[in-house]
DNA sequence: CACCCGATTATCT
DNA sequence: GATAATCGGGTGT
């Protein structure tokens, strides 16, 4: 199942953000595969005042700094975690996607068990929800997303056009409001 | 070592 | 819409 390569990561980062868009996530558990197209992405760059990679490298946000095509997860709010894809332009120093929202489409019953919630609508629908549903935590901080051996990996999806592509500002943050590297695929299933 | 606050979510009004 | 819950990274003492 065509896994995305390491030069897909290698573009700048707004640009990855929206080609991730339709793009499927796989996560093994024990054998269990769950499933997700990505549905909802924000691009940070480290030039980028809202960036976690602004204030420079530290012991939190060094997997920004490393090699594109890797996971970046940090805790937030002291409650969730969220999950973003290394991915940059050489000329820049640091940048990633942040993950925030995906359409579950395979092994739901193990997400249910990391996420009990009744409507399936609301199972991986933010950046906290869908690191929950999938059970990421800071130990998958730094996984290879190219390597098939990986407990995440990143795949082909289905295509998406421009068309159904809404572009807005980034949501939760204070600084750079301005900038419009919210990216969201317009669906009929689970319509936000 | 104390203080501040955030790339959120669930729940209540 | 407002707010509590809850943690640890980053910063300055």
């Amino acid at each position: 199942m065509n896994i995305l390569p390491r030069k897909f990561y290698k573009r700048e980062t707004v640009v990855v953000a929206r080609d991730l868009l339709g793009k499927k996530i796989v996560r093994t558990i024990d054998g269990h595969k769950l499933v997700g197209i990505i549905s909802e992405t924000e691009a940070y760059r480290s030039d980028d005042p809202a960036s976690h990679a602004f204030i420079g490298k530290t012991e939190r946000n060094k997997s920004l700094f490393g090699e594109v095509g890797h996971a970046y997860v940090y805790m937030n709010y002291g409650l969730h975690y969220a999950l973003n894809f290394v991915a940059r332009d050489p000329k820049f120093e640091a940048g990633g996607v942040l993950i925030r929202q995906v359409i579950p489409i395979e092994g739901y019953d193990i997400m249910h068990k990391f996420r009990p919630i009744s409507n399936d609508a609301l199972l991986s629908n933010g950046p906290g929800k869908l690191t929950q549903a999938f059970n990421i935590t800071k130990k998958q901080n730094g996984v290879d997303l190219t390597d098939p051996r990986s407990e995440i990996i990143v795949t082909e999806g289905i295509p998406v056009t421009d068309e159904q592509v809404k572009i807005s500002p980034r949501i939760g943050i204070s600084r750079a409001t301005d900038k419009l590297w919210n990216f969201t695929l317009l669906h009929k299933k689970y319509l936000s």
